[in-house]
DNA sequence: TTGCCGGCTGAATCTTACC
DNA sequence: CGGTAAGATTCAGCCGGCA
């Protein structure tokens, strides 16, 4: 892995066409793509543009594609190119809005990638509808795609995200403002440099879901650099990809001078899954509870004999903790560790107390 | 028009494949169309809740395609026979998830229609992700398309809905719950009829926003009817087209019991307003406080770490600014809003002064 | 009558480590 | 690689039972 990572162009950013230079790239090499590729606002000419108020318009010259037919194919070409580069276990996101979404979303599935959730960015501070003839466009829509379907790990940091929301699980609209104010690049007459720059409070939200510290992050449409910047600053490393040298270097200067955190503020609320198993013999063996005492469910009405092996026997059961709990609930499946509980002082007090204690120690020595 | 409206089987339900029955209509001759196609949810096996009770998941016959290429299809030919039926003036409404919305919206720009707006419909409580795995998926998509890109006169009671919202012009963002409690119908045995019926709440607001009274509203998956009732309720005309008889007889008898308002008493179907809540990782994600920065009980005296994914960590323990806070004092619970402090200034600020001001900031964005 | 508590449910593409 | 067993995982709202 480290041998790949060191033929990766790290934390550049490569200015020429995005499909030319991921073709370049070895296959299978980066864990994540970000792309906001141009969103095809110009379709059939002036007179059928969605929004005709001449509010800074986007129309670079970048934007224009004359038919849904070429702008497939364009999607595509480039989301097979970055197909190609993605890591086995790798993801990609993709934003856009109901003017070109639904095309790139189409053309995702039909090359293999599978949906794991699209999510709505709901924006606090959108442009009005200045005419009064449609409601208020207030979001965006992003894509989140594993390779293919049959794809087992994905990297999703769970808990991180249960955090950020004050306990609950994140849900899939997303409440952030506009890029604006000090963030927004400006040149020298005051003229914002790009003119759909992406704030960078969203790809922090999406790096910190779906990539872990030093993981390789590419953004094929890179523009001023948000991801670069929340790469950067959250310790990841990024690849941009940019075809106008002016962003490019915008770009550059401004990841120039983010602060990378440090490791601690990094550290993210870990996962259960993620931590050391401990068989129920190892309570066992250490002493923490010892052969023919018995364990209980919550309630104390069932009761359960200990063995010295590690199992446990209920009438005529036998079996692992979770085996017998299952059994004994008549239920598919069953945790044993949460089920089942030992008497304390008189009090019934969860296993899983005796796992965390036995975990405590176990770091102590071998971590 | 108004022979035209003779010859239409306005407030019935018709039983039938809909693509028949809407060949057998006049053209150009419904105002308004809403459609609740079958999803085409690719399930695996069962999938169990945390107490191991099994969800009862939408695998209907009729929710089953082959492929991609099938439902797309089945889209092409039934949102052609929509076209047709249409009046000039016309538009049409489709609601789906990730699953098929994708797929929707390119069969639709590619035979002509023309997107208004997409809508997101947010709900307050949608089915939580049981296994951790994923965002929770807390929304739905709906297309509000014009029957082609010329069409310039399009029903919109932009004054109408303003006044829904406060004042403040209509966003696309709509936040309303699912289906449940009285509003869902159930057979004798306590069982939903329809796997998958809709909010009359969700309907309603799609028939203010973009019909007028009398106007004539077809929706050719009509299940149980809720785009009937809500018509009926509304004083316009509806024609359900349903394949099941078992549906269609039981829209009859739903709709039969609709009162028909004459006032203007739709403004309570609006959920009441409150204090949005707002997660402390909403305040590290907007720069409030940076990741790495430290924060301190009200003496001072103990400090702990601002963590990027918006838990803090002092010594051991980590987790919600709540939990360290009850952690430290030995209480059972506390209020991080009010126990933490930042300094500003060389002075102890409460952190509750930055929620204070991420609530001024949303505004009237309901979070 | 009111309020509290436990149980049930909703369009869901929902596991992973080890042998 | 496949098979097997461990074991991680939920939010809001409605309803009924009971104090």
């Amino acid at each position: 892995m480290m041998t790949k990572k060191q033929t990766l162009p790290l934390d550049q950013v490569l200015v020429g066409d995005c499909i030319e230079l991921m073709n370049s790239l070895p296959e299978k090499s980066v864990d994540l793509i970000f792309a906001d590729p141009p969103y095809n606002l110009q379709l059939g000419g002036d007179l059928l543009r969605p929004n005709n108020t001449k509010v800074d318009a986007v129309d670079d010259h970048w934007d224009q594609f004359d038919s849904f037919r070429h702008y497939d194919e364009f999607s595509r070409d480039w989301l097979n190119a970055a197909r190609r580069i993605l890591k086995d276990t790798g993801a990609i996101w993709v934003i856009g809005s109901y003017h070109n979404i639904y095309r790139v979303g189409t053309v995702m599935q039909d090359i293999g990638y599978w949906v794991l959730n699209d999510i709505v960015w709901r924006k606090t501070n959108p442009m009005p509808n200045f005419r009064g003839k449609r409601f208020c466009n207030a979001h965006e829509t992003l894509l989140w795609c594993s390779k293919n379907a049959e794809q087992k790990a994905i990297t999703f940091n769970y808990e991180a995200m249960k955090q950020l929301n004050e306990g609950l699980q994140m849900r899939s609209d997303w409440l952030l403002p506009i890029c604006s104010g000090g963030e927004r690049l400006k040149d020298d007459k005051g003229k914002k440099v790009h003119p759909t720059q992406k704030p960078e409070a969203l790809l922090q939200r999406v790096l910190m879901a779906t990539t872990r510290q030093g993981d390789v992050v590419l953004d094929p449409f890179f523009g001023t650099g948000t991801t670069g910047a929340a790469a950067r600053r959250l310790g990841r490393h990024f690849i941009g990809l940019e075809r106008e040298e002016d962003y490019a270097k915008a770009a550059r200067e401004r990841i120039a001078k983010v602060q990378m955190l440090d490791g601690d503020s990094l550290e993210l609320t870990e996962s259960k899954r993620s931590l050391p198993r401990i068989p129920f013999g190892a309570v066992i063996e250490r002493g923490l509870l010892a052969p023919g005492e018995k364990i209980y469910d919550n309630r104390g009405n069932v009761a359960a004999l200990v063995r010295a092996d590690g199992s446990i026997a209920h009438k005529d059961a036998a079996g692992s903790i979770h085996q017998v709990g299952a059994q004994v609930q008549g239920a598919p499946a069953c945790n044993g560790w949460t089920y089942w509980h030992y008497k304390c002082d008189g009090r019934l007090v969860s296993i899983d107390n005796l796992r965390s204690q036995l975990r405590k120690e176990l770091g102590q020595v071998s971590a």
